[in-house]
DNA sequence: TGAAATTATATCGTGCGCGATTTAATCGCA
DNA sequence: TGCGATTAAATCGCGCACGATATAATTTCA
């Protein structure tokens, strides 16, 4: 057996490695960009979860980007002290907790339109190339049990 | 209702958010796998690093993970603390610190074995499915400047 | 040769990510 | 109707990431 071709333990034949650094790279490149914003990269998430679809629950948009309250709840109230959501309980299910953009949270969606199109032309890689790597990355995402 | 193609904000669009929700799926995958042995998956990066090729500085392994001293060392110490490695500094240059295996460390190699073909075989992709993506992802990673 | 610049690691503070547990509201069903 | 099961958030603890800063060793070069 050829080890240089076979190594069982290196890095460069790692399919984890590739995406966890793919993905640490990729949230260098959208620190600078949403810096200006006073958002983080999981906070941009949460944001543009909001964006697309305020009011929504807790749960609701853990669901949306695969977190869980104990990650959430305290991210949320952070949103909320910066003056970007507004959280309450439900009054139709006191367990549920919705949250709602404000007005500042709602304008913040103008000055964040051109952080995708900043993020891709970052990548350096074609429009295709993108595509095809965004079905790639879905299609293992399918297949991994979505629990 | 409309699938939201329009929507500018929506995330079914965004490949940051597949990048990040494929690599957190990708985790919860691992960690099963890595609790026998004791690691987290970063933890368990870093031991490849080492098997590939220990001793190595704290520099020299944060290279090849994209991180810096401010993660590893702790993490360093922890693996030190589980006695799976030992850290010393050089003696040709004090400045440096030099992260070998311990016996148990070394053993450990064939312990993980078979970690990379469960993970593999968990994505449910065919290889060369798995081979394209990781192409891919190592392309996005090589447009990305290296600063 | 010696002071300034550079390099390697460590430390500190903040913010995720997640397993485990807690509390409270709602539901299921006899 | 009542009571156990389920569900939604919150809380706690630990371990990454990473910007900023600190400290010490080495290099550079005037």
């Amino acid at each position: 057996m050829n080890k240089a071709d076979q190594s069982p333990t290196g890095l460069e034949h790692m399919l984890c490695y590739d995406l966890y650094a793919a993905n640490h790279a990729f949230g260098r490149i959208y620190k600078p960009l949403l810096a200006p914003l006073g958002l983080t990269y999981p906070q941009y998430l949460a944001m543009l979860t909001l964006w697309a679809a305020a009011p929504l629950s807790v749960g609701e948009i853990g669901r949306r980007l695969g977190l869980d309250s104990n990650t959430l709840t305290p991210m949320l109230k952070r949103l909320e002290g910066m003056g970007l959501v507004q959280r309450r309980r439900d009054g139709a299910d006191e367990r549920r907790v919705s949250v709602d953009l404000t007005e500042a949270g709602r304008a913040q969606e103008a000055q964040a339109a051109h952080v995708p199109g900043c993020a891709a032309a970052a990548t350096g890689l074609s429009m295709a190339e993108l595509l095809a790597l965004q079905l790639q990355l879905r299609k293992l995402r399918g297949a991994l049990k979505p629990d």
